[in-house]
RNA sequence: GCGAGCGUGGCGGAAUUGGUAGACGCGCUAGACUUAGGAUCUAGUAUCGAAAGGUGUGGGAGUUCGACUCUCCCCGCUCGCACCA
């Protein structure tokens, strides 16, 4: 050990140690507790970034904690390695995906190790390769045997930018989620996930995460599934033997309709419709909608169909208007309308002069619908509604839905906001989907021993002219492997979503080569115990994984429903007030951080700066501020270097034994129980006071020196959590065998906490006047009588009764006066 | 518009869940050691006031002996959803 600290020689050489003596290797069934930390593995996108460190930060301070406690922690790293960038590089810069890919992983794997993470190296997944998509293939089959895909037709996002489709997910106010350019809307033939089967249980499974999961993530989800109670109500259609269906939620409201609109892209609109100047009508008005972007202020618009249906409550004959808000893909495409309860019909209605009439009524509301300002959507009671006058609004929804249901008018149901997740994608670098289309056999999956079916190498990549496979004459003609004639690849590839969905289950038994996992080995390992990632993820990635691990419970391969046990969603890491990016330029590369301080300081730095949760500014003082601590204790380590030995009995017989006792007790307790609660930046704060008051003690017997020793021990074992390098150095120099690391995470003595004398507060009408000393669990009497000699309290006093005392034992006591 | 969350010194943030507000760090001030220090150490640092004392957790009301913490109203900010019938 030098005297000064210096991070960039110390750092490579623990990184080393701990690589040759595989520190981090977890072991498959092992007889102590497991713990399955996982944060979200990155896209290779070329370097790692702030956020990557504060999130993998977070992950690896809670691995070391657990693994301290005496857990077997599985603690993995992977790379989400399919996906458009690789491919938009390979078309700059002429090189191919595959090679861009593996460079980016190669560099980032030098930086995650540059910053010390406690991973299981021997685990890594890199999801391009077919060892891992091959099993992502076998899933997708046996999931088309059982039904749980399927192809359809279907108008998609389509990004002209990016040459590709993109899922509703991935479209953020009409413009791509990666490249911000606007979308277009193109009818495509497409693989599904079948994910709306599951709506209900993704859903009602969140009552085993409401303990370890974020609120919010959880109200996300719940608004995305978007399940909503309601009925199908069938309208003649008036002149022929047929009739439309509309969905409401608000059955009660029926009497109240007054006209009905239809999505311009129903496909029984043209068949309805009679007249050609309409029908000439209908297809400039969905031209038109098509040039429209997807702003939310769009205006209503509309015209009359030349259709009529009739209200099946009232035999009332209302106009069917053709209308760019309704909706083909929710509930059935026809809306029955009820301007005075609902605020886009009555929008509609006031534009093109419809009728409103007024069915749900409460006091203080106008009597005239043409009084109304807005839309009434709240409770009350029924007017205007034949025999279901004066019912409460919530009870008439089903009266009447009972009522119609019986004369086989209306059937209940639940809507989902949720569609199938549409996993086709026209690019090359993703896994292929392993399907063959026969001439004689139809679409046939690839049979099981084929697998993988592998992407071809030999691929130029222009992104020009669509799927580069499609192009690939040696990848497309194959043989059909039910007949053996020849027959044709499918060219789409998945959803780089996929990947991600199912890869927590991989990291149990990467190697594993018989089947998708071993099961034993995730029977073993799962659930992951805690997850740590990015809140931008609280829709897409965890939902599907989440589904996914429903569907392979399904398919017989898990025995559980839920795969995150408890999920932590950390802040952004921003500088300046704005999340940091390249176009704002303030962005402030792991690399230069490292250098310049350390990995430690780096690390202590993101855990001290903010709790987890919340966004963290960076503060290249605070840096310093990180980089100062390590040096002060450092020096304290440094100094006392010879202190250090191996026994530390002692009695504790003098005052300052007992407050040094005290103190490292206390720091134990509070690091401790900080940690469990992951608030890293309060645990860092108290471990500054420990370090602040080990500074100042300065032993001044044998007794102390020992005990002084041991605290200084402890100081390094509970700052290896954060700052494992500089732990790993200082502990190397108290001549002890081993790692810091293989220490026991130390228990505190309880009985050290107990104190003689306690200070308790005074206060008058609860304001405080004064503290005072008083022995351990001193009654109220004792107390008061104290209180009655400080001159402060007196003061306040004098002259005024006494009305009431409250007392706190061990903490407060009040005086009431008047 | 709907849903969720947040609001504490100059700044990042603490407060064992109703019991001494401002831990810890940054910044700042003064001092020490120094040729020097942007190193280190010591002391101070919510605010008004010379002091005694007063005032303070976005604003207002309430519950309570006591409120950053609980309730209601208002203001401001952040995030998510966005014509889902």
């Amino acid at each position: 050990m030098i005297e000064k600290y210096n991070p960039s020689v110390i750092e490579p050489k623990w990184q080393k140690i701990w690589e040759e003596k595989s520190s981090f290797k977890s072991k498959d069934n092992d007889k102590s507790e497991k713990f399955y930390q996982l944060e979200m593995f990155p896209y290779p996108s070329g370097r790692i970034h702030m956020g990557h460190v504060r999130n993998y930060t977070i992950g690896d301070a809670i691995a070391r904690y657990k693994r301290m406690k005496g857990y077997n922690v599985l603690h993995p790293m992977g790379f989400d390695a399919f996906g458009m960038p690789a491919e938009n590089a390979a078309i700059t810069h002429n090189t191919h995906p595959a090679k861009w890919t593996y460079e980016n992983i190669d560099y980032m794997i030098k930086e995650l190790k540059r910053l010390g993470f406690a991973y299981d190296w021997e685990r890594l997944l890199i999801t391009c390769d077919p060892d891992y998509y091959k099993w992502e293939q076998k899933i997708f089959i046996e999931m088309f045997k059982r039904g749980m895909v399927y192809k359809k037709k279907s108008r998609v996002n389509y990004c002209p930018n990016c040459k590709t489709v993109l899922a509703n997910e991935q479209v953020d106010d009409g413009k791509c989620w990666r490249c911000s350019g606007q979308v277009e809307e193109r009818e495509m033939d497409e693989w599904f996930f079948k994910i709306t089967d599951y709506a209900d249980e993704l859903i009602d499974d969140m009552r085993e995460l409401e303990k370890g999961w974020p609120r919010k993530v959880l109200t996300q989800q719940i608004n995305w599934i978007g399940k909503s109670k309601g009925a199908f109500i069938k309208f003649k259609i008036k002149g022929i033997d047929d009739y439309l269906e509309v969905f409401t939620t608000r059955p009660d409201t029926l009497f109240g309709v007054t006209f009905a609109s239809i999505a311009p892209d129903h496909p029984k609109l043209k068949e309805l419709i009679k007249d050609e100047d309409i029908k000439r009508r209908l297809d400039e008005f969905i031209e038109k909608q098509k040039n429209i972007t997807n702003e939310y202020d769009k205006d209503k618009e509309g015209f009359f169909s030349g259709i009529y249906i009739i209200n099946p409550v009232n035999n009332e004959t209302v106009p069917l208007y053709v209308a760019n808000f309704v909706l083909m893909e929710y509930g059935t495409g026809v809306v029955m309308a009820v301007p005075a309860h609902d605020q886009r019909d009555f929008e509609f209605a006031n534009k093109y002069g419809l009728k409103k009439r007024i069915v749900i009524y409460k006091d203080g509301m106008p009597k005239s619908a043409d009084d109304l300002t807005e839309a009434y959507t709240d409770e009350g009671v029924l007017i205007n509604s034949g025999k279901f006058n004066g019912e409460d609004n919530e009870k008439a929804k089903q009266d009447i839905v009972e009522w119609l249901k019986q004369k086989n008018l209306a059937r209940e149901t639940y809507q989902y906001k949720l569609r199938d997740w549409n996993i086709s994608r026209q690019r090359y670098w993703g896994a292929p989907i392993p399907i063959v289309y026969c001439e004689h056999c139809g679409v046939v999956p690839e049979k099981i021993e084929n697998l993988p079916v592998k992407l071809p190498e030999d691929v130029q990549i222009t992104g020009e002219g669509g799927s580069p496979l499609s192009n690939q004459k040696s990848f497309v003609e194959t043989i059909c492997p039910v007949c053996g004639a020849k027959a044709k690849r499918e060219t789409d590839t998945f959803d780089t979503f996929v990947e991600s969905s199912w890869y927590f289950l991989r990291y149990c038994s990467p190697k594993y080569d018989k089947d998708i996992f071993d099961k034993e080995a995730v029977e073993y390992w799962m659930n992951v115990d805690q997850y740590v990632g990015g809140i931008e993820h609280a829709v897409m990635h965890l939902l599907y994984a989440r589904y996914f691990t429903k569907v392979l419970r399904d398919l017989g391969y898990l025995k559980f429903n839920e795969p995150f046990k408890r999920l932590l969603t950390q802040g952004m890491v921003i500088k300046d007030g704005a999340k940091m990016s390249k176009s704002k330029g303030n962005v402030v590369d792991p690399d230069d951080i490292i250098k310049q301080y350390g990995a430690d300081t780096a690390r202590l730095f993101v855990l001290f700066a903010a709790p987890p949760e919340k966004d963290l500014e960076w503060s290249e003082e605070g840096v310093e501020g990180s980089y100062r601590f390590l040096n002060r204790v450092w020096r304290l380590l440094y100094k006392n270097k010879n202190l250090i030995s191996k026994d530390y009995d002692v009695a504790i017989n003098s005052d300052r034994l007992k407050k040094l006792n005290y103190t490292i007790n206390y720091t134990i307790k509070k690091v401790t129980n900080d940690l469990e609660h992951y608030h890293f930046n309060t645990a860092i704060a108290s471990l500054m006071e420990y370090t602040n008051f080990l500074q100042s003690f300065n032993p001044k017997s044998k007794n102390e020196e020992v005990l002084f020793a041991k605290a200084l021990r402890y100081l390094i074992v509970m700052i290896s959590v954060f700052a494992p390098h500089i732990a790993e150095e200082m502990y190397s120099m108290t001549k002890s065998q081993g790692l810091v690391i293989d220490e026991k995470w130390p228990v505190y003595d309880e009985s050290a906490l107990i104190m003689k004398e306690t200070t308790i507060a005074v206060t008058i009408n609860g304001k405080l006047r004064d503290t005072i000393s008083t022995g351990m669990d001193s009654d109220k009497d004792t107390v008061f009588e104290k209180a009655m000699m400080s001159n402060k309290v007196k003061k306040h006093i004098q002259g005024k009764d006494v009305k009431k005392i409250i007392f706190v034992k061990n903490r407060l006591l009040n005086i009431v006066v008047s």
